[in-house]
DNA sequence: ACAATAGTGTCTTTTAGACAGTATTCT
DNA sequence: AGAATACTGTCTAAAAGACACTATTGT
């Protein structure tokens, strides 16, 4: 796998291919991932300082024996050593001249990881998924694509299994949800809600570090992708 | 637009290809089309049969100086004659070895037709989408991944746009609303609910031929992609 | 006792579903 | 007149939002 043309690395000339039937192909194919997490309230994501400065989503090329989610766990693995994420596809971009390299389509993956991740990488950091730099390439669309995404579901399905920990309470559900959606939600009426969704489960334990009353600890029920009985929640003040 | 290798006919070698840096890179970059209606209460695809038997969605080669919709486009008129067709990307499949012919990923897309379209291409036919013969490759989960999304944004946006002709009547939204979510509507909490998603105007016309009380008719106020207000009507009775 | 956080109960408003009943046309 | 289809009004049940109130801990 060290084999492989590297994505990360400042371009020098341009790539080409021809398919044996004679015609032009792809010179590559590509991942992008966003990786989302919950920090302090802030919804923040994962980029690569390249070497002339420049912002780049995590990712990576598509190997001719895997599947793109496979190559996707890959390189998450090797940016922050976490083998076990949520991972969905989002949305491939293939507009000519994206890639200043070639012709490169790339398929663009959601990744949910809990916070306090550090990556392994030093190129890589998070930042505000919200309110950043901009991005190289057609980035900055990606990452809006995995936000509208993962906004949409949040009340639909467990997509915030990705974030938080196996064990959970309610109120640190709540500020995941809360930075998330970008609503304050009422405590009592997001415990009431997250319940009826079926998705959670008490474990029975509790945690007593919460400076009052302890917290019941949850835990979701499913940790595959799964969809919850619809809320009609609303997700943006805007 | 006539000298790239067609994708309709059964292949006879497997294509490879290989980029100016020396790594194998894919042989093609396809596309292919659920192409959906709605006639006499029953949801249809367009298939192409090929000189095997074998049903296919309709599909074909990206160059490399078109967006993947393009080619979409291109292709749809193509086989159909329209110009004027609802498209939207669904999901890219690119599991190793999906297509016989070599390494060539697929963006699946989703197109939406009015009723009674008579394809130019006398391979070209509608079948039914929910209940139909097997289809070549990964092309049945294209299939389920195209109504999936229909039905998932039926209530929310106005995809059905696509589908309904640029004035219909509220009996006529309904039957294709019906068709699409396999729910039975009640036409008065239906015309009630249509109208609060702010998605639709009446026209100030009539239709009189429709056997009793002339119906009003309505027209989408938005012809591209939009969403609506919230609605939370079920879709599906399983 | 007090502060802090967790959690419950309940009231109001909105909206989905059902369906009775009225309206307008054609034969 | 009667049949057929279009449309309105209204009742009920469910669910979302707001918020007062109770519960349980640490200091």
């Amino acid at each position: 796998m060290s084999s492989e043309p590297t994505n990360s690395t400042a371009h020098t000339e341009r790539w080409t291919a021809t398919n044996s039937a004679g015609y032009a192909a792809p010179a590559a194919l590509a991942v992008d991932v966003v990786v989302l997490t919950v920090q302090d309230g802030a919804t923040r994501t994962l980029v690569l300082e390249r070497s002339d400065g420049a912002l780049a989503l995590p990712g990576g090329f598509v190997g001719d024996a895997e599947t793109p989610q496979q190559t996707v766990i890959r390189k998450l693995s090797e940016k922050t050593g976490l083998q076990e994420v949520y991972v969905e596809q989002l949305a491939t971009f293939a507009a000519p001249g994206r890639d200043p390299r070639g012709w490169i389509p790339t398929i663009a993956y959601l990744a949910l990881m809990p916070p306090g991740i550090e990556p392994t990488d030093p190129a890589a950091r998070w930042i505000n998924a919200t309110d950043h730099a901009a991005l190289v390439f057609d980035h900055n669309e990606i990452l809006e694509t995995a936000l509208e995404r993962v906004r949409g579901k949040l009340w639909w399905s467990n997509v915030a299994v990705g974030i938080l920990p196996g064990e959970f309470t309610l109120a640190e559900a709540r500020h995941v949800y809360t930075a998330i959606a970008d609503i304050d939600y009422d405590p009592g009426t997001f415990a009431r809600d997250i319940r009826a969704t079926g998705l959670v489960a008490a474990t029975g334990r509790e945690r007593h570090d919460t400076g009052g009353r302890p917290a019941s600890l949850y835990t979701f029920t499913e940790h595959h992708p799964a969809w919850g009985v619809g809320r009609r929640k609303r997700v943006s003040n805007t």
